[in-house]
Parts: C-alpha cells; structure tokens; sequence
DNA sequence: ATATAATCTAGACAGTGTCAAGATGGAGAG
DNA sequence: CTCTCCATCTTGACACTGTCTAGATTATAT
C-alpha cells in the first residue's frame, strides 16, 4: 500500500499487524501462522523477527489492535447516550454484543489468554485499561441518574462487564441451550440479564 | 498402570485422555502435543488415530473429562445444601471459582473453543447440557426460598453462569484491575456480584 | 562519504499434525 | 485347537510450524 518497492518495507510492523487481522477475520484462528502473516506482508519468513519478539508478540499487538477498535466504539457511545443514561447501558452493551459478533476471531483471540503472565505487553495492559475505565464511567453515570444502585463502582463495573463478557461468550462457544436459544433472540437475553442488574426496568 | 506390556495396550484411549489431563495440569497448554500424549502413554506418535479422528478430537475428550469433574462438584454441593438454599448459592458459585483456579489449564481447554461447530464431540455436548441442567436446578431451588427473583428459570439460570464465568475467565486473563484485587480477595467479589442479582443479601 | 545499526533474506533445525503401509496379536469361526 | 480377520499399533514419510544463525542490503548519523 504506503510502501515502497525497496529492500527495506518502511512500515513493515504494521504491515503485519494489519495481515494478521486480515488473517484473523478472514481465514480463523489456525490460519495465522507468522509465515503466512509475513508471506502476506510480502517479506520473508523470519522478516518479522526484527519488530516482535515472538509469534506471541504479534498476536499481543493484534489484540492490542481489537481492544483499541473495541475502546474506540465504546467511547463513541458513551459520548452519544452520555444524557439518555437509560439508554447508555443497554446500547453500550449492545456494542460489546456486536463487536464479539462481527469480529468473532479477534475478539476470542483478545480474551484467549495470549498474555503469558510473565511478559510486560505494556500497550496492551495499557489499553484493556482504558476500556475497563470506559466501563466504570458508564456505571457512575448510570449510578447518578438511579439507574444501578449506588456503590464501589469499580466493583460494580467489574459484574458488569464480567456479565456482558460471560454471556457472550458462552453464546459463542456455543454452550447456551437450543432451548433458550429457539424462544429468545441475543437481544432479548442481553435485556433480560441487565433487568437483573438494574433497579429500574430497561427496555 | 493396569495395561498389559503386549503390542496391544488395552485401555489406551483412556490412557491417552489421562495422559493429556496429566501433562495439561503439569506443563501446560503449549506442551499439549499429540506426540508428547502418545510418548507419555508409552506408545508410538501416531497410535491415537486408532482412537481419535484428529487432534480436536482428543482435546474434546479431555474437555470431556474436565466437564464430567466439574459436574461431579457441582452436584455434591447441590446435595449437600438442597435444605439450606441461602448457602446453596455461594458454595455452588464458589465451588465453580474454586474449579477454575485449581484447574486452571483444562477449565481454559474447556471453555476455549475446542468444538469446531461442525462435528459432533455427543459426549462433550451431554455433559455440558448436564451441567447447565445443574444450574438451573440450583436457580429453581433459590427462586423458591425467594433468594432469587422468580421468572423464567433458564434465562436466570443463564445470567448467573454468565455472572460467575465472566468473572472468573476475566480474572484469569488478568484483566482484573489491581486496584481491586488490592482492595478485596476473589471471594468479597463474588459475594459482591451475587448480591447484585439476588433479592436479599447473601454472605 | 563512510561507518554503524536496523532491517530483511536464505538456510537450517527440531518439533508438529496427519497419512499410508505394514507388523502384531486378540477374538471368533471352523 | 487352528486359522482367519480386523482392530490396534509401529515405522516412515510429508508438509508445515516457530525459531535461530549468518549474511546481504540500506537508512541514518557522524
């Protein structure tokens, strides 16, 4: 795209990061392999090693990348329903709902554990930071207007999420029963799961 | 162990799955190979393929075993506090943390995705509908004592392990903030999240 | 302009999942 | 009891993987 025809790509880091989400989205979790990445960039198969430590380096920056599109969408919405508190919750958690959805791979590869404990990763730390802070701002406002009940909001923003985040993704391991499944659309599950959270009816 | 020392080893399918458990809760989940299983369970790299259709097919096994352990818990805890529901709910929950965290590796394997959608892995699917059978058993039980809002069983059923799951799979992707884990231990959050869904408090 | 360091290539290595061909021996038929 | 059949297991091979080393290329700073 942006690079030049030469020895050197210019932008190579990214160029790869970029197949790697194309990759991803396109072929599945077992496609990415870093020489397919690098074949797709169109450099050789070790190129990468000069910009990531590791293959897990790459699939840290890759869902780095997902956590940023992810924070991005959030924060868009939180500054659309900031004065319709009623509405922030179930569309910011819509958000989540069609983020996992649309981005199934990206988003599974992002909650799969690809950070090693030991590792610093520091971007990605860094972002998954900033969204969990997203999270706790939806909660004080949703707290001021009456919405959820009053409380440690870093606490309440962790069941939260952990709700959200749960139930989408046992939807997409695919361990919710046909039963429920056949009567009650996501939509639907997703309401009905954040009434038993809330003190006032949502809808 | 109880094989034989012939050509033919007897058990090997069960050994193999053993083996896996073995090597999952020992090394890891990189150390996981079809030949590392095989060399533990003493036999040459390709004789799963007597026993197993794929690779997929022995982690779904092993995904299996984790499933049936698990549901063995749950049941006993059910039969233990079916008389005093305000208790059945936390040590039911508590059980499935304690679970997560001393099983960390294969309770990963199980919730990662294994099944690939499109075959059938009956065993695996059984035992997991099994164990959600359990779940409701245990919202039934608390909606009955008035813990828990009554409704439809499976949809509250379903929050809860949404509740529980999230929390638990965000805790061990270490996207838990440390101001929280600073502040309270696992259990103060469980209880925390719980009293957020239930009608009268629980500790 | 030249040297230094960053970047990229080529080749090699051990390890992986999977398949094909053949060896082995347990179980049932005669 | 013997023989045949077939599930089971072994050996060998293949393409592919992550990673390392040595060397080629070139941008950048002096």
């Amino acid at each position: 795209m942006s690079g030049k025809e030469s020895y050197h790509h210019g932008d190579l880091k990214n160029a790869l990061v970029a197949a790697g989400v194309e990759i991803l989205a396109g072929e599945g979790l077992n496609a990415i392999s870093l020489r397919n990445v690098a074949k797709k960039a169109g450099v050789s198969h070790s190129a990468p090693y000069a910009h990531f430590k590791d293959k897990q380096a790459l699939l840290a920056a890759i869902s780095t990348e997902g956590f940023k599109k992810l924070l991005a969408q959030l924060e868009s919405v939180v500054s659309q329903y900031t004065e319709q508190p009623e509405r922030l919750l179930p569309e910011a958690c819509w958000v989540y709902y069609q983020f996992a959805l649309q981005e199934t791979n990206i988003f599974k590869m992002m909650f799969s554990g690809v950070l090693e404990k030991e590792k610093d990763y520091s971007d990605f730390v860094e972002v998954v930071q900033k969204t969990f802070q997203v999270v706790v701002e939806v909660v004080t406002i949703c707290q001021t207007a009456g919405i959820l009940q009053a409380g440690e909001s870093q606490l309440t923003a962790m069941t939260l999420w952990a709700q959200i985040h749960g139930m989408i993704s046992l939807y997409l391991e695919g361990q919710i029963s046909h039963t429920i499944l056949d009567q009650h659309d996501l939509r639907e599950i997703l309401l009905y799961s954040l009434n038993q959270l809330a003190l006032v009816p949502i809808s």
